[in-house]
DNA sequence: TTTATTTTAGAGTGGTCGTTCTAAAACCTT
DNA sequence: AAGGTTTTAGAACGACCACTCTAAAATAAA
């Protein structure tokens, strides 16, 4: 009978991911893997084939988990919903958990790097994307439901603009303009709603 | 006496400009630069120094040039102002020149894939998007003036929170997202300005 | 035409890339 | 404990990276 795995799968996922949030795709490079994960290279291209898919898999793991939780703590059941929605938004720039401070969001980082231009990678992104923006409309609806909104606006127009707010915001984090101006567009843009 | 050089400066940036806006800093090798511009590495690092260098001259060249002239076109003296700003935000990405369809813009791509990773770059791509920003907010201040906008619009806001669209549109376009739906969130973002 | 100076082409540098290979170590069943 | 199988570590692979070097070609003054 084999030997069996020494490493767990979720763990290991978690650890690449750190690595390609810090540093993008390509100038991630499988000896920084080894090193993260503490994993030679046989032993990865063992398990997931190749870096793309490699990459792939911590993508779609980054998607799963860290934007999974945030779509469940402010855009699931959080009242009132709307307060839901600005804080989702705020917490792509402020409130980062300490050990990802700075690092902005894999997903929409590696919607910029990589695009469209790998079929693979670039399907994952969009199913993300996808994702964010469907639980953004559907707390709009709710906040909507309950007044906080006007009863004519287009929640799929209106959620496609803040998702859309996104891509800025994370980039002019990173290029380090004052939180508290974007937390003033953010919050202007949603009153505007109203 | 010495001789002369054998390429016009503007012209090689304007090559090189094609190769890194198509494919990114990090992607564009040395022999693409080659090639596209039709001289050897030893000229090059003649002229510039690095590719460091190499990529930051480029990326000044497309601001003053590209956006340059975007600005001007839209954002200097078009009447009615307000159409300028539209107009403005809509072209990064409809309307592209073919040549550069696509392409999306060099200084967001840039902003994203590198971001305050380089110095150098990094100051350029500051300098770049502050140009944006300022003029918006300058139009968007002609627009107040001529009684497009309300007297009491925080324009500074208004032009950030429009500048920071930018990125998302340009992620969304490239992921192929429906152009006209992109138009409808634009013409939607101005309208609640008013 | 000669001479001084620069640009040029393109081979060559050491280093790192993603990936593969190999053989020893580790494990589970019998 | 022995045998069969897998995982493992780490060396090794060819390819390509940014960059440098060299010597020939090109130029413009004398």
């Amino acid at each position: 009978m084999p030997r069996s795995k020494s490493f767990d799968e979720s763990i290991v996922l978690s650890q690449m991911m750190n690595v390609f949030w810090k540093q993008g795709y390509d100038a991630t490079s499988m000896r920084h893997v080894e090193k993260a994960t503490k994993l030679s290279a046989g032993s990865i291209y063992n398990e997931f084939g190749s870096k793309q898919k490699l990459f792939n898999r911590t993508l779609a793991f980054y998607i799963k988990t860290i934007i999974g939780q945030r779509i469940n703590s402010y855009l699931q059941d959080y009242k009132p919903a709307l307060e839901g929605v600005r804080l989702f938004i705020l917490t792509t720039f402020i409130d980062v958990p300490k050990e990802y401070l700075g690092q902005s969001c894999l997903l929409v980082n590696t919607a910029a790097e990589l695009g469209q231009s790998d079929k693979l990678i670039g399907a994952t992104i969009k199913r993300g994307l996808k994702e964010i923006d469907r639980a953004l409309v559907s707390a709009l609806e709710q906040a909507k439901n309950d007044k906080d909104l006007p009863a004519n606006l287009d929640c799929q127009l209106a959620g496609m603009q803040l998702s859309l707010m996104l891509p800025g915001l994370l980039i002019a984090s990173k290029n380090k303009v004052n939180p508290n101006q974007l937390t003033r567009i953010v919050d202007s843009s949603i009153e505007q709603l109203m």
